[in-house]
DNA sequence: CGTGCAACTGTTAGCGCTAACAATTTCGAG
DNA sequence: CTCGAAATTGTTAGCGCTAACAGTTGCACG
């Protein structure tokens, strides 16, 4: 029993379909397009990809017979055929909330305009996970690849190593990328939380973001915020971890229990905007006032950051900028314009609003 | 100049390889492993796929031949052999907020347990773009798409007739499915939040969301709504509209707005809870009195719902679940166990926190 | 009128894998 | 031992497309 078939019993209603009378089960293919239009299918082919290669009686005869049967070219065999998918992968933190959604946006928007398609995959932070998506992405034979952060397991490394293609890391820096880089400091940026810090006279720092183990970006923006405490003459930040992707749950309970260990704390970053709202809120239940008592510094710039009371002040990085220019920068390779690995710092911008 | 070597020349230390010793430029084919191992490619194809079906000895041949190779089977020649593509495409309204971050997750993760790979497109709340979406994705040969809402382009339900195939529709319920649906009903939402507004003695109910043109899932929640509110003997709600896709940008002007034309809205609805967040901050700056004075209601339940100030009182979703049994679904009818469409309503519930 | 070249179209082969079947080997029962 | 079924392996023929090359045609030009 098809479902299609299924779906019209139900609804009771006549077929919703311009042309209903040529519809078939299954979707035609390049030879049946060919016959149809009285050419080789080598011509068809060329109508389809090039089209000024083909006189134009032959092109109008070709795109009516792809109209008459609603042929859509099989990309799977084109990649076959040409060993190229014009499928590129992108592995991400997590997709659970906005902090790479507008970077997986820029990617995405780039890469479809250039007929590409964006296969995604989340690690959950976690850098097995990571390593299993590469494999099966390269199984899948993608393009190119998006890994986001610059750490990485050997296995990983190893397996970029046999399939020799454009890589780019973003969303940070290093000396030593697989491939290109297209991000900004996290050092720097913990480095200018400090001095925002320092500026306005906080003593008491404390840092709030995911548990440094193997130095991730949350790991450097706290040794960018070290850095310039001791520069400052000011007493190294207290921290607090959060276990999980980094979610405003988590975020609440680990503020509230800092605060209470840390009561003269004055100053508080957090490593990410959805942290840096649960942080307002355990203020507010500590009865402290947000900046007077406790400036709270976000990071990322989410949406709901500039609509938070107070609202946040934070650290925007360009996410879109960072998924555009990471999808050029392959896109470039792969068109052979003949450009290398790329290094981009993209920087990143303290927004002032109410909250420190 | 292959980025490789510029990398590692940039860095100048060994490579980072185990077995750096049999990397080679191109990666390795099934046939290059079947001679290693001296069977035939059928016999290695075997031994990958189905392993119980080879003599032991061959396997262990087999598999330490894959590992010294670092063979990767090409998922793109499998697909175009079994003409399954193990690629399952999924198009929501946008990935730039949380709304539907649960969503994807439990569909990639339900998808990945079960091999299959997950694309995803974000139609950018578009028809149109919904349609290019998933011609490009049945070029592509997905074996089943999953789509946001039950609203369609005539050209996307013809597509979809034409390739038959597996197809769920999320987030919403209709009489007239094109194959499965998994989701809730978006009217009952908008009735379950005008009772309860009016179960707390509220007059003059407001709605903000995207305009109901097509009678999207917002303007369903606004026709709850209405619906109760005629009950209720209420006077009709107040609407405000944002145009882009139901950012907290937009939210925080609209509200601001609505609130100014009609003072005496003492209960507000919000399709999301970005838009519930900054309509917390307008109230905030027109000083009314959080949930006092005016009642707000969020929808979805982000992350962030529970540590705003006041927290959000808000309809949650069962974003995960919705993702999870839709790929279940799929996977259902792809695995041939003779399993029809599907239909399930998967509910929602208030959670009521301090806002409302 | 041939010639040569551009413009167009067709033919052949094969991308890397697996379905379907064929061939071979193994082994227990008779 | 012999036979047949079960277990294991191999062979053949594509999946639907396109690269590379090989025609074929038309037409300007000498």
């Amino acid at each position: 029993m098809s479902r299609r078939t299924a779906a019209l019993g139900t609804s009771g209603e006549p077929a919703p379909l311009g042309s209903a009378d040529d519809v078939r089960s299954t979707p035609a293919r390049l030879v049946e397009v060919a016959r149809l239009a009285g050419v080789s299918t080598m011509t068809v082919s060329r109508a389809l990809r090039r089209p000024e290669q083909v006189a134009p009686l032959t092109l109008q005869a070709v795109q009516s017979a792809v109209a008459q049967l609603g042929y859509l070219p099989d990309s799977a065999a084109s990649a076959m055929a040409t060993r190229r998918s014009r499928i590129i992968a992108a592995i991400v933190p997590t997709l659970m909330n906005s902090v790479y959604a507008s970077t997986v946006h820029g990617l995405a928007s780039v890469l479809r305009g250039a007929g590409y398609e964006l296969m995604i995959g989340d690690s959950g932070y976690d850098l097995q996970t990571e390593t299993s998506l590469v494999r099966s992405f390269l199984g899948r034979r993608v393009d190119a690849l998006v890994l986001t952060g610059v750490e990485h397991d050997d296995a990983t490394r190893e397996l970029l190593a046999r399939h020799d293609l454009p890589v780019v890391e973003i969303w940070d820096l290093t000396a030593q990328p697989i491939g290109s880089v297209v991000g900004f400091s996290n050092v720097a940026a913990g480095r200018e939380a400090g001095r925002y810090f320092a500026q306005r006279g906080r003593r008491h720092w404390a840092f709030l973001g995911s548990r440094p183990g193997r130095e991730g970006r949350s790991g450097k923006r706290l040794r960018g915020l070290r850095e310039t405490a001791r520069a400052a003459g000011v007493a190294a930040p207290v921290t607090a971890f959060v276990e999980d992707g980094m979610s405003a749950s988590a975020g609440h309970a680990a503020v509230l229990a800092l605060l209470d260990a840390h009561p003269h704390t004055d100053a508080l970053f957090c490593a990410n905007d959805a942290l840096a709202t649960a942080a307002l809120r355990a203020a507010a239940d500590r009865g402290l006032a947000v900046p007077a008592a406790l400036s709270i510094l976000g990071f990322g710039d989410f949406d709901v950051a500039a609509h938070t009371s107070p609202a946040l002040t934070t650290v925007r990085i360009p996410g879109r900028e960072i998924g555009a220019s990471a999808a050029q920068v392959l896109l470039d390779q792969l068109d052979g314009n003949g450009l290398g690995p790329t290094h981009m710092d993209l920087g990143f911008e303290i927004v002032q609003r109410e909250s420190a």
